[in-house]
DNA sequence: TTGAAAGCGATACCAG
DNA sequence: CTGGTATCGCTTTCAA
């Protein structure tokens, strides 16, 4: 913990010439900066974090709040939570953590205090609590993800329609004209904000280009899932020659898994596309063409915001979408195989 | 954002009184310590957390290192983290988060700027690259987990070997003289720090006991986790009388589910005990019995660890066990149903 | 029981 | 291009 007059003594000169250097904010002649960069090294001198928050006026802190519901699918929070902190990383941000009842009473906190410089919102409800507390707070918030109220609010996220249309529109440029869609379960519609929209978008671009578009909503639980190989099933015996889907992981596994048992081929038999996933679809058996849900990409954009919001740039409180990216994998193909 | 000083105004009274009423450490007439309590409410106002950094000799912060490895198992870890946040919080604490490779290079950065006041680690790997940068660092740090060489550290975990000759006793008492045990994949017994010790625990007690025990490391994959219901079939048809399972919550589920596909009633015909899990082994069907990992437990035993060495207390550099639990839910029994 | 004032260790303004 | 120094907001002696 060595503190900056030794490195200004090692160095030999002042205080303020090595904050200077080190900061970068003015210019200092090339040896000076060595030396002064040198004997930091040296020490291994690098500027308390308090005096640096008094002094300067940032803490250099991210404060993330994620009430760990108990239906949050623990996999894709954790890939967010690590995007947003690499993120962060990136310009020299740390990440505090505040969770669960602390949620609300952590962000006021943080924010009377001046713990952080911003929050970043995760785990976002369709009737978040935090947003209103974050209309209340005078510190920098953005949500990652969108509630249903959001006027006023910096949102980002992926444009689930756009990503449902892109899927829709894959398949029915293939020509399919029957498509089932594998959605999450019911109850994931109301505590969570984006499923709806991956279903809107859906349904309201298969109307757009004249497609028949079959809704399941399965739930994710049973002996080996029942019900989401009943829902494949039914879907591809009711005539569906595509399939869309907008689950976790084990239900693709498993409505795969379904598709094979039914003796349908992918894609000769059934087109498949995955909607909005987090994790990777291209190593299911087989490959499967997907329109991602990116952490990396939301968090990027939602630290950037932040930090433009943190230097005092303008950012319109509107919802950022993200533009959804299709990835073939070879799980689509005109229809009209075995059942031709 | 108010200060101190206008709440010091607003009770009419000096700064440093203040200071000392919020903070406990001396003692102040009830009448001021009244007045100064309403001033701070109704001014929402609480200490500057830079100010307090510098000033006091604490920053009121932990720091969390945990590697997102490829292979953690995703909901566990949260329970941890969530779980070390409500810990801290008891202390008025917050955690501040390293990732990946920040690991090493957070926990130095942390150290030196004075961020924190202490690392917790997660996730431990039995040749953690942590372990020489604690002892480096001179800041108190607390492993939750043991790592292969952990002297002159500070480690906190269950005591898995001790958790294991749990499972051993209850089923050698109720006169078993043959299990099965079903534990992680073999990868897991290098890359992870506690597998081994279940596994040691339970061959040594088994031994002890007279019991015969055979041991299986199914791999966790394949079209309905085939490795695990081939391990269940070859130790229940040999002859095991009793499972004892180290794995993750899928695997239980599977083996549960193929023990009734071989027409082996739980308790009856087989018992089943589950070592170290940190999900609810009493909602599977049936509930089964359990020697359970309780992450709050390893947790705050950390934490309160922390604190003791960050106000300067005396903390064994040692492994401290956390005694396990046998918690019952009707999952064993006599052998010799059916088989008899 | 209370108050005045000396730091804590940086940053950044004002000079030179 | 470099230095002196006021300042950030609190904690904690030292005095009364």
């Amino acid at each position: 913990m060595a503190k900056i007059h030794e490195v200004a003594a090692a160095a030999g000169v002042s205080i303020s010439t090595v904050s200077y250097a080190l900061s970068g904010k003015r210019s200092i002649s090339p040896d000076t900066r060595r030396r002064i960069e040198e004997a930091a090294r040296e020490l291994d001198y690098r500027p308390n974090a308090g005096a640096r928050m008094l002094a300067g006026r940032r803490t250099q802190i991210f404060a993330l709040t994620e009430p760990f519901r108990a239906d949050t699918h623990a996999p894709a929070h954790m890939a967010f939570v690590l995007a947003t902190s690499i993120a962060a990383r990136r310009y020299e941000y740390d990440i505090l953590l505040l969770t669960e009842e602390e949620a609300s009473a952590g962000m006021r906190r943080v924010a009377s205090s001046g713990l952080a410089d911003g929050v970043l919102v995760l785990d976002v409800a369709p009737d978040d609590e935090r947003v209103d507390l974050a209309r209340r707070i005078a510190l920098p918030t953005v949500f990652i993800g969108v509630p249903d109220d959001h006027e006023g609010l910096v949102c980002v996220d992926l444009d689930f329609e756009a990503a449902s249309a892109l899927a829709v529109d894959r398949l029915a440029d293939l020509g399919h004209r029957s498509i089932g869609f594998v959605g999450h379960p019911p109850t994931s519609y109301e505590k969570s904000n984006f499923p709806p929209r991956v279903r809107r978008g859906l349904e309201a671009r298969a109307a757009e280009r004249g497609v028949a578009c079959t809704t399941v909503l399965p739930e994710s639980d049973g002996p080996r899932r029942a019900p989401v190989r009943a829902a494949v099933r039914d879907l591809v015996e009711g005539g569906a020659t595509a399939l869309v889907l907008h689950c976790d992981d084990t239900s693709h596994a498993v409505a795969l898994d379904e598709l094979a048992a039914l003796g349908r081929r992918v894609p000769q038999d059934v087109s498949v596309v995955s909607v909005g996933a987090t994790f990777e679809t291209s190593s299911f058996q087989p490959p499967i063409d997907s329109v991602p849900l990116v952490p990396s990409a939301s968090c990027e954009l939602a630290v950037e915001l932040a930090m433009r919001m943190v230097d005092g740039g303008e950012v319109p409180a509107a919802v950022h979408l993200i533009a959804p990216e299709y990835r073939a994998h070879g799980s689509t193909a005109p229809p009209g195989g075995a059942s031709g």
